[in-house]
DNA sequence: TGATAATTGCCTGACGATCGTCAGGGAGGG
DNA sequence: CCCTCCCTGACGATCGTCAGGCAATTATCA
């Protein structure tokens, strides 16, 4: 309901002009309110930019766990490319909560920055337990080259942001053309040769 | 003098706060001048982010020369791993014109936003010259497996800026370990196997 | 069941503070 | 005398927040 409507709005404000070139005024607009009526579910700025984020938390996080129950049964090559394109999908998808987590990671404001690494490490926390269990089966496999877990954990995010970075600069094609390519390069560089 | 600190507080204050949560008074502040006295210089606001943009812009193609002539005669393999490397550490030393361009890349105002296309494209064009050489020249000596330089062009930048992206998420030292694993994946996934 | 009390959801009004910008002044050096 | 550089003053607009009101819904009790 209304709330809800408040939480959508303020995540795109916010992901569009940051927390402090966000207005009350803009996002009570948005929803059909006046600016006042906010105050009924969320006291402060602060508390709805922390609503705001917990429920760009959340709605990754599910599409973390359909992501993985999706993806059980399948070649290690293929989950690990999948997941890649997936995260590419999600993104194009959400984009509104894709920046906002852009926004909320890169550029916090003042009051957020002391969560802002815990957070940050509960994020990747949750995924990284899934990535590693695919790393490890694959190195079991013999189809990834014997490594560190952490090192190709490391690439991986690595590669995951680079996308996430790269992505709203060129056109849909284009970029999945791209990404083709990116990904090849990196499955040449933790597989195991023939 | 007066411009250049401007100029600096700008930079600073725009990459903290984005364009709108920026203020002229906190700008002018910075500088110890009243916020009247940067019309001298920037008649518009709009006119010192332009500035500010320019002067980024300018700087950073200033290291990518030095860079250039300075790792003319090296391996390739090295050449291209010092200069991931430098643009780290230029990241690491310069973190206020990264962030500001981080923030002006991904979350433009909107007078920004037209022009932004063809800003990055300028960039990118500056040091795809530069890079595309290097690919071609590891190639043809049989360093680099054969590929289309734009795949190799592609996975080096979506390094490039991941890496930018995952910097200030972890302690310098954690994510030196890190960077030196992640090249460690991208150089395998580039070379020539023997 | 019907009357009444309490709560919810959004409203209007107003507050001090700050925003970017326009107008104009005055000191100092060429 | 003019030009550069920074100043003060003031403007309308917008910011986030506090105080209080009013209808509709829900809960409570005779």
């Amino acid at each position: 309901m209304t709330a809800n409507a408040i939480l959508g709005a303020a995540c795109s404000q916010f992901a569009e002009k940051g927390f402090e070139g966000a207005s009350l005024a803009g996002i009570a607009r948005a929803v059909g309110i006046k600016k006042q009526s906010i105050a009924t579910y969320f006291a402060k700025k602060e508390d709805l930019f922390l609503a705001a984020f917990h429920e760009m938390a959340r709605h990754y996080y599910e599409f973390l766990e359909r992501l993985y129950t999706e993806f059980r049964d399948i070649p290690v090559e293929i989950r690990l490319r999948e997941i890649v394109y997936k995260n590419y999908y999600y993104r194009m998808e959400q984009p509104v909560l894709t920046a906002f987590y852009k926004m909320a990671v890169q550029f916090p404001p003042p009051f957020f920055r002391d969560v802002l690494g815990e957070q940050i490490a509960l994020m990747e926390q949750q995924s990284a337990g899934l990535y590693r269990s695919i790393f490890e089966e694959g190195m079991r496999a013999g189809v990834i080259r014997q490594q560190q877990a952490d090192s190709l954990l490391s690439a991986y995010y690595c590669l995951l942001d680079g996308i996430a970075m790269q992505m709203f600069f060129y056109s849909q094609e284009k970029f999945e053309q791209r990404l083709g390519d990116i990904w090849g390069i990196f499955w040449a560089g933790i597989k195991q040769p023939e």
